[in-house]
DNA sequence: TTGTAGGCGTTATCAG
DNA sequence: CTGATAACGCCTACAA
């Protein structure tokens, strides 16, 4: 309500008829003069755009879609937008699509299944010809719902080899085992780690289980209460980093975090107890935010291209559109950053 | 292309009059089942949701807009999602309006004047029936254009006194006031200021006169050498403080920043180059970001609630779509958080 | 409470 | 290159 029709002094109510007869042609090359301009007529183009320019008018989109069964609407889930990480990568996929005149509507799951679920089916009444999505560990079906209606998707940030699903992303497992070969290679034996929830959350699980193996490789293995999981904030890393330092038995030499806040966490918790980084403790971290290299000492840390996982995901989904059948591209590289951070185990114990 | 309409297995193509014929009854009757539950009988709208849940239908948006002449979708231009203080009041925003069944579509403008007047057009040409537009310096005619369709709109993040749109913020100019009370009384006479860009940022340019204005009122001036204007990041904070400290003539005992990360920068700048906050200088913030109080020492700054602006502004429009004719809530208070980066100014100099 | 029928604004088809 | 006309899928008086 509020709104309504053709009302007021008129302007917000002309449609192609009244465009059509102001500029002394019939609706089909209104239509015409704004969507294929090419099989229009110059001059006539011009009237037509003059008149419609007068008016004030534009296609109605629901009229659009109806007739051409074409919405230009596309749709991305992610988990937060309270994240540099799915910012950037939404500005960037937005970026991309909007050039091609396809509208991008934003769902966030707040890390919630059952959100996310609820986000892609109303996405999918409104009409998305095609959805981004962060992960893949979602409801069972969900990517079958989407498969059915025939819109095409890509899973994003996470690339997990053997995957059954197209994605853009790079290999999380693969990030954190060079997190941890980094650390043996320094010598590492005893290690600590916080990370953020991994309920409903592959990208964490897999950069675990990547911890975990690289580890094993060398016959070692993560200490329970050597090991904290809880919310990826500053506060957290601090309280876990404390609270790991003060379990019984050896204290690990090395602490990996999930992200850097939980690493800057750790770093500050680190100082204020007297712990010296890197020299009796490394430290690090996930992503790269601006503040990893402001650090004292300035965070070791991988670097994951965000805007370009965006980008590369809005460019398939274009392909798709575009009735192509891209082949899904390569999984894209995270990178150590190798900063103060970390160091040399002390050696012995 | 590569959708089409009722092809494939059957499942995309269903309408209206499918379930109708599933059900046994009519298209009325099926869009009444969906859209007005208590118009319909129990057990005659369980056969109805049971036949669409079958086939899996639900209302095509286009045909329901271009019949019903509403689309549910509102706008919400913010300058970047790459900004927590945007995306926490687009979370909110989008939150509390998606609960009322609108979806909300997110226009960036990238701080460009134009990018956002083109967001806008594109928004009202989707068919938006409400927008939320952040600040009010844009383009001449951007909110006539808005009002000129009927669409109701409201100015966030923002509240000047005196202006003439709704608006749901903050007084950025008495914010700023604040801050510098706080400096003058801690004795402070030589003021430095790094902000961010001002070009179409009323936001800034506001927080810049309150500063000036109150600090006029004790005769005090910021001298051109120690100010500086650049992007709000850390790295630019650092590099305007040195340049401010090494600039010929007194030094500031105060620097003021427009944000937390300029002023994060400038603290740690401070450290560098031996400068003892806040014995010799003091620094001050905006936002408060996480960050902000661990930092060293913790920052003073101001703390807003943009979830809270982003609630207001939906309930504004949510009222206004009702056909309510709200009243523009008053504005929000930004609170002064005193920590230890601020200190009595050096007696003398 | 339910059905009938007309129209919402545009695009696509097919002549001309 | 342009015009007439039939969809597109749904909602909503109005009538029953």
């Amino acid at each position: 309500m509020g709104r309504g029709g053709r009302e007021k002094n008129g302007q917000p109510g002309a449609r192609a008829l009244d465009v059509a007869a102001a500029a002394g042609v019939s609706t089909a090359t209104v239509s015409r003069a704004f969507n294929a301009p090419e099989k229009v007529a110059p001059e006539v183009r011009e009237k037509v755009l003059k008149a419609a320019a007068e008016l004030g008018w534009m296609p109605h989109p629901a009229g659009a879609a109806l007739a051409s069964r074409r919405t230009w609407l596309a749709g991305v889930l992610i988990p937060t937008l309270d994240n540099d990480v799915f910012a950037s990568q939404v500005g960037a996929l937005q970026t991309r699509l909007s050039a091609e005149g396809v509208t991008v509507l934003i769902g966030c799951s707040n890390y919630d299944a059952d959100q996310a679920a609820n986000q892609v089916r109303t996405m999918l009444a409104r009409g998305v010809e095609a959805l981004a999505v962060v992960g893949e560990s979602h409801r069972p079906g969900l990517f079958e719902t989407i498969a059915a209606r025939g819109v095409p998707y890509v899973v994003t940030y996470s690339h997990r080899p053997g995957s059954s699903h197209p994605s853009v992303g790079f290999d999380n497992a693969a990030a954190f085992r060079r997190i941890a070969r980094h650390l043996l290679d320094l010598g590492h034996r005893d290690f600590g780690l916080i990370h953020q929830p991994s309920i409903d959350n592959d990208r964490v699980v897999a950069r675990i289980e990547g911890l975990r193996a690289t580890l094993a490789e060398e016959g070692v293995a993560l200490r329970p209460q050597h090991v904290r999981e809880g919310p990826a904030s500053i506060a957290f890393g601090r309280k876990s980093l404390r609270s790991i330092m003060d379990a019984p038995g050896p204290r690990p030499t090395a602490v990996v975090c999930g992200n850097d806040a939980l690493a800057i966490g750790a770093l500050l918790e680190a100082r204020a107890i007297g712990i010296r980084v890197p020299e009796e403790l490394s430290i690090t971290g996930f992503d790269d935010v601006a503040m990893a290299e402001q650090t004292d000492p300035p965070l070791t840390t991988m670097r994951v291209d965000n805007a370009e996982i965006g980008q590369r995901a809005a460019d398939y989904l274009l392909a798709c559109l575009a009735g192509r059948q891209p082949s899904p591209p390569p999984p894209l590289e995270s990178r150590l950053i190798l900063r103060a951070s970390t160091g040399a185990a002390r050696s012995a114990a």
